[in-house]
DNA sequence: GCAAGGTC
């Protein structure tokens, strides 16, 4: 028998497909599945099924120096027991092995961990084979050839793994230790989400460095004279700076002034020259990682919702694998092909059919190829039941395809330059002329700037003249697709790790908010790994990594070479820092503090700190308890976030609670606190609950806390409530619910909202969290949500007490083991 | 309880 071993279990199942035709199938070992056709059984990995770790007698933070961490054995562990049961036993039964990993250095050392394993199960001859992308004619020619593994090429990971590992491990260990961090809340450090966080901090420093300048800006608005009203257009002064170039700014007020006194003195302004250019706009190339966590940032998605949608339709089957950094399609991928299989789509077949109109279909490349996957781009394959999310991603990685194969768009740019007493202007306009790949991908502003066709010599009102008093904006910070456009430019991280490594400085409490902003934690951790280990926050240690795993690669150095001279380094390192344990300690300690200070305690004096109770929640409380109890409460909803901003009455600093898309700024407590004491309650009718025993009322009420509610009189005997906005005045309407005898209410926040009848209201929006969170369950699209709700599943409560057999028999299209798959679903989540 | 890299 002949065993072929795979990364995945999704390349597995497609190289089975392929080698046998179609006529493969599969049973299941120790749950994983194995392909079986002729004389060949074929297994997907799960990625690295072994990792490298300390013996267990190094497992005791308290027990091992961290310095020891450097000169400690590296061993492998098995990682995925069941996928290295289910692979030994298919060595035991084959005679020979076929490597058929992802072509790339990690790939390669992940076949060298099969080699081994195999290896110590059967002496039988293990081979390699090498494909760019699952592909009939790849894979084929691939296995006609096998050729032999790269053992080089593996050890170039391992010491990847191995000076990872000790350096994060050991620096991760001393900095916890010396800062008495043990539990969950342990302080790391790592070659690469070090480097990542010192950007983020260092935008900070610029930030807070930063002094703005003021400066001047002149506007006129320039019409013709006999032109319709629409034609008139804005032009902005400039002139000639000292070197020649031309300049905007006016930086002297004096200066400014007298250049808008001079433009004002003018009626009209004679065209001086008037330049037209033809500008093409050619589309963008295919998608990588990065490129498609930035496009689908544009739209409103964070790196690793993203990412974790992609890998959903990439495990569908409807795009391509969503782990890559080529941006060159493969040889083997006809263009043609597949836009002619959207041809017939309908929402995609008008733009498909279009884009075939084309003599020759030639896709565009960006400057990056590599071996292991192709761009990101659909399949053909069209999906059936999407969420609305998985849809606009979906639509995008479609549309990006499109593009690439689409026309460059045309501009026609005109810019006029005027004349007004003495005082120069210029107006650029632009239009779209052609808009050849916008047509196909909406996702790129396309915005137009109107200047009318004027001619040299021709003269202009001026209508109005503006002078805009500026100043200099501080660095912006860098939202997440542009970090990790950055860490890839710097060659931190990898396409399937940059997006989990923000993730990992957020969960460490390193990052706070979208743009990330770090915290005070973050700024200590960096302020000491720059003073004494100034190499893990650098990006060059991932440089010279990159080249002494290049030499191993090449056969110009062994691991131990590059491993013992990176344990030279790291004790170098910690013959400076074991002197200075007890001050790092105490500067990390004063930064975890600083984040959590919002200022003095109006009772004992003492810092304010916003701390968490026994049960999870937030509060504020005194530094000086046990002996003062003061305490403020804070919203029971998200994670609180100090800002810098102040209270000038309490001298607290705001606090804002941060909850994905329901963020927001709570403010002062105390302000909220008193707020809530000066509030009266407003009694809008009897309580449903207790009204007619006890003789409750229902009363408009703002808490402590700033949450707002529709509560019963009697509370806390009667805990009946109905939640409210936060925001906006609250205003109570004649007009009542006949059915619950309560006023229609209106809350004015910008627009009016008519919330109505407080009951009826908190019904619907029930009833609409449902609908969402059944939609929310995988592959149950709005239409489906809409049948289920039809036959009474409303809830994902109902939906998982319901008979799925009964359910099936009323919903047309959808077999009861899906319905039994997400009763599964719902009772997980 | 450490890292970073695979993958789910």
């Amino acid at each position: 028998m002949e065993l072929i071993i795979t990364e995945k279990d999704n390349a597995a199942r497609r190289i089975a497909e392929i080698l046998s035709e179609g006529g493969a199938s599969v049973e299941r070992r120790n749950g994983v599945a194995v392909y079986r056709w002729g004389g060949r059984r074929c297994i997907g990995l799960s990625g690295h099924v072994v990792g490298v770790d300390f013996p267990p007698e190094y497992a005791d933070w308290r027990d091992v120096r961290p310095v020891e961490l450097v000169d400690a054995e590296v061993v492998k562990t098995e990682t995925q027991e069941n996928i290295v049961a289910a692979l030994r036993s298919l060595a035991r039964e084959a005679d020979r092995a076929i490597v058929a990993t992802d072509y790339d250095r990690e790939g390669e050392l992940i076949g060298k961990e099969a080699y081994e394993l195999v290896r110590e199960e059967a002496d039988i001859p293990i081979r390699r084979v090498r494909f760019s992308s699952i592909t009939d004619r790849e894979v084929r020619e691939a296995f006609a050839e096998p050729e032999e593994l790269d053992f080089d090429l593996a050890a170039a990971g391992e010491a990847r793994q191995i000076i990872d590992l000790m350096w994060g491990a050991a620096l991760t260990r001393f900095l916890s230790l010396s800062a008495k961090q043990l539990g969950d809340d342990f302080i790391s450090v790592g070659r690469v989400q070090s480097p990542t966080l010192k950007l983020i901090v260092d935008r900070e420093r610029e930030i807070e460095a930063f002094d703005p300048e003021d400066y001047w800006e002149l506007y006129a608005d320039l019409a013709k004279e006999a032109g319709a009203a629409d034609d008139e257009f804005e032009a902005q002064y400039f002139f000639e700076g000292d070197d020649g170039t031309e300049q905007e700014r006016l930086w002297d007020e004096d200066e400014a002034t007298a250049a808008d006194e001079r433009l004002r003195g003018a009626t009209s302004a004679v065209v001086e020259s008037v330049r037209r250019r033809t500008r093409t706009d050619d589309p963008p190339a295919p998608f990588n990682t990065t490129q498609y966590i930035r496009a689908a940032g544009s739209i409103g998605y964070s790196a690793q919702r993203a990412m974790s949608i992609a890998e959903d339709l990439y495990t569908a089957g409807y795009v391509t694998y969503p782990r890559t950094d080529n941006t060159v399609y493969p040889d083997d991928l006809d263009e043609r092909e597949l836009l002619e299989t959207f041809a017939g789509h309908p929402n995609f077949g008008d733009d498909a059919r279009h884009l075939l109109e084309r003599d020759e279909i030639e896709p565009t490349s960006g400057d990056k190829q590599t071996t292991d996957h192709p761009p990101i781009h659909p399949t053909g394959e069209f999906p059936t039941e999407l969420t609305d999310d998985e849809w606009e991603v979906y639509e995008l990685v479609v549309r990006r395809f499109f593009a690439t194969v689409a026309e460059p768009a045309t501009w026609a740019h005109l810019r006029v330059v005027a004349e007004a007493n003495g005082c120069r202007l210029k107006a650029n306009g632009k239009r779209l002329v052609d808009p050849g790949y916008h047509a196909v991908y909406p996702y790129l502003s396309t915005t137009e700037n109107y200047v009318p066709e004027v001619e040299e010599g021709e003269r202009l009102d001026v209508t109005e003249v503006r002078l805009d008093a500026k100043q200099t904006q501080p660095p912006r910070r860098r939202g997440q697709s542009r970090l990790i456009e950055t860490m890839e430019s710097m060659g931190v991280g990898t396409k399937a790790t940059r997006h989990g490594t923000l993730q990992k400085l957020y969960d460490r409490g390193y990052i706070e908010g979208d743009p990330p902003r770090p915290t005070k934690l973050a700024m200590g951790v960096v302020e000491a790994a720059e003073r004494f280990a100034d190499l893990v926050v650098s990006e060059e240690m991932t440089a010279q990594l990159e080249q002494d795993m290049t030499a191993i690669a090449d056969g110009e150095a062994t691991l131990d070479d590059v491993t013992d001279e990176s344990r030279d380094i790291l004790k170098r390192v910690f013959a400076d820092l074991h002197d200075s344990r007890e001050e790092i300690g105490k500067h990390l300690r004063a930064s975890l503090k600083a984040d959590k200070v919002l200022g003095p305690c109006p009772e004992c004096g003492s810092d304010l700190l916003v701390r968490r109770s026994r049960w999870g929640s937030y509060f504020v409380g005194c530094d000086g308890y046990p002996d003062c109890e003061y305490t403020l409460p804070l919203p029971n909803r998200g994670e609180p976030m100090v800002l810098d901003e102040r209270c000038e009455e309490h001298d607290l600093k705001h606090v804002k609670m941060l909850a994905g898309r329901n963020t927001f700024t709570h403010g002062c407590p105390r302000c909220r606190a008193e707020e809530a004491d000066e509030t009266e309650d407003r009694v809008i009718g009897a309580c449903p609950d207790c009204g007619p025993e006890e003789g409750g009322e229902l009363a408009i009420k703002t808490l402590r806390s700033g949450s707002r509610l529709v509560g019963c009189t009697r509370y806390p005997e009667c805990e009946y409530s109905l939640p409210l906005p936060r925001r906006g005045e609250i205003e109570v309407l004649d007009e009542r619910c006949e059915e619950h005898d309560l006023p229609e209410l209106v809350v004015h926040n910008g627009d009016p909202w008519e919330l109505g009848c407080p009951i009826c209201n908190f019904a619907e929006y029930k009833a609409r969290r449902a609908a969402r969170a059944i939609e929310d369950l995988d592959g149950v699209g709005r239409k489906t949500a809409e049948k289920l709700a039809a036959v009474g599943i409303e809830s994902l409560d109902d939906l998982r007490t319901a008979e799925a057999d009964e359910v099936a028999a009323e919903v047309q299209g959808v077999s009861a083991d899906r319905i039994r798959e997400w009763q599964t679903e719902a009772s997980a989540g």
